[in-house]
DNA sequence: TATTGTTATACTCTATAACTATA
DNA sequence: TATAGTTATAGAGTATAACAATA
């Protein structure tokens, strides 16, 4: 198994800032995943966690809309959520066609750990940086979804 | 369905380095692969065409390591790049279990077109961003990922 | 009629194990 | 006995369509 000769790092496609990008996004969400399994939680559910603490009576809708997700895929991510009492599902007053969601006091306990845990993971991911790069790199990736992530305001 | 608050951009999660990285990562990856179905190509298939064409006597085992790909999946990637004659399997002579790998002159026409298309795709991904930030996060994105893609000499 | 949430089904993708041919 | 490539199969994940409740 020689190692064989290879020109890629300056290679059109493999060496480009998009590969890079895709592959960079691939590594650091296999990463985050396997420090949430250790909390017994999935990247998705931490999302799920995430986007409901920080808004006002947000419906599955709005959820699948700001997570990217199919409404049908947040039924079973709820389902499990609300078994483990980490979010509630309550119907909507106003219009009893939404669930409205919150999260529990122990949804918020574990959400602080796992924010904890993916943090570590950012930091080790983002070790070769210093803090301006690492500044710059953040505001660089903000500035390019924003046009995508309508809720990143 | 009104457009409910949220404080997204400075969620520790969802406003991260990190989550924006998967994010962009995934975005970009789906605008690659629409770009590539234009072609009849996927986008790993013009992974396989770029790796092969950047080195030397490439084998289906060492193409599965630099793509990152078990090898029963590589063996059907091969199969419908080489229907198409856009690769070309040859026994090793030197170790008559390996397959070499080579690009034909078909392959390589529509490499370079995949190649323009891809380019097209990152530019507007990139457009946010003037020469010297585009150049910055190819840098800093190659210095993040050289360390977990050893063929990234 | 349209929308929210839900369920069921079919399809795609992938991981695993087992096989062959070579070393 | 180990490795490169291949095949078959089972499991996970997803998209689609259809439905009930509510607007």
């Amino acid at each position: 198994m020689s190692t064989r000769e290879t020109n890629t790092s300056d290679d059109p496609v493999l060496g480009s800032a998009g590969y890079l990008l895709v592959k960079a996004g691939v590594h650091m969400g296999m990463e985050f995943e396997a420090a949430m399994r250790n909390l017994g939680l999935s990247m998705r559910e931490l999302l799920v966690l995430s986007f409901v603490a920080g808004s006002d009576r947000l419906s599955q809708q709005e959820l699948s809309d700001r997570i990217g997700l199919d409404p049908t895929l947040i039924v079973g991510l709820v389902d499990g959520l609300e078994e483990r009492e980490l979010v509630v599902r309550e119907k909507d007053p106003g219009d009893r066609r939404r669930n409205v969601l919150s999260v529990t006091k122990a949804g918020r306990n574990l959400r602080d750990r796992a924010i904890t845990a993916a943090t570590n993971v950012e930091d080790d991911f983002l070790a070769p940086l210093d803090e301006r790069e690492r500044a710059d790199l953040r505001d660089t990736l903000y500035r390019m979804m924003s046009p995508r992530l309508p809720w990143l305001q």
